[in-house]
DNA sequence: AACTATTTATAAGA
DNA sequence: TTCTTATAAATAGTT
């Protein structure tokens, strides 16, 4: 039952450093995308906190991994009191996120829509033959050049992305 | 890439509460066992916490929750060995990064698979016919337009990564 | 709670 | 590392 991919592994651990790094990192972030995903269709809160064996934190938080976590002391501590509502006050940093982070949203708008568009002009059915140019390099060109573009925007999306999963 | 079963459904809050019930209870089975195996193959220590809407809570740990998140109160200097998705919560308009973030997941795996279309369309046939320029004036309208929209859409991306570098 | 049709996650490999 | 691909696993809708 718990593994999955190209073969089936037992579940231990992975003696090769390597290896386990890898996979800690691959999965790692699959827990975080599932804890993401049941934050946001079952409205409920989560904190996750991993410690690797080197000794790194890493964390996962909705709405934050303090809040999560006090709100537990406080359910098993009835005499506790006061707000989980710890400040953190405004970050510019998280601000900036999350205005870069409504940009993607719309630039990764705009490319599905290039690329619908695209795709269209370039499956379009043959022109008739009258109308084949002499110099179909530039067409080519062209062509390329517009893969290229959109393969270079694809890429800057994909980093903003990671760059936000690791920061934010 | 949000979702898995018999049919595709957006990620997004499920208003049904039975059905948000249900699929709470598998998708909390499923993120714990993951964080189990977790445990297992990269000696890794986690502790997962959930409130429920209804405020009952649910956890996960190993060795156990309290002991890691001790862990994480000694281990917590600004300094940072700390990777964290935990965004949301201090900024109100952050609410939504969860569920945002999935969402540009999914339009990138889009965009993607237009790439690869894209390409394979262009490279596979040897010389079909919109290999040659067609000449035709509204086609190369429309695609100075696409060319001029991807460079736009680069052009956000590229001050959006500046901003973010002058910020962090 | 089971059952599957599908989607997603991921182990290897390049 | 990053990308691909074959396969295992998770799960949405059903019964």
């Amino acid at each position: 039952m718990p593994n999955m991919g190209r073969k089936k592994t037992r579940m231990e651990l992975i003696e090769t450093e390597s290896a386990r790094h890898v996979t800690f990192s691959k999965r790692r972030s699959g827990l975080f995308k599932k804890a993401s995903e049941l934050c946001t269709m079952c409205a409920v809160e989560v904190a996750i906190i991993i410690f690797s064996i080197g000794g790194k934190a890493f964390s996962f938080g909705h709405p934050n991994v303090h809040s999560v976590f006090n709100r537990l002391r406080f359910s098993e501590n009835p005499d506790a009191s006061t707000s989980s509502n710890d400040a953190a006050g405004q970050d510019p940093i998280l601000h900036d996120l999350n205005k870069t982070h409504s940009d993607l949203i719309e630039d990764v708008g705009l490319v599905k829509k290039l690329g619908k568009k695209m795709r269209r002009a370039i499956m379009e059915k043959p022109k008739p033959d009258w109308f084949y140019a002499p110099r179909e390099s530039l067409s080519m060109e062209v062509l390329y050049e517009m893969k290229k573009a959109l393969e270079d925007v694809q890429e800057n999306v994909r980093r903003d992305k990671e760059r936000l999963l690791a920061q934010a």
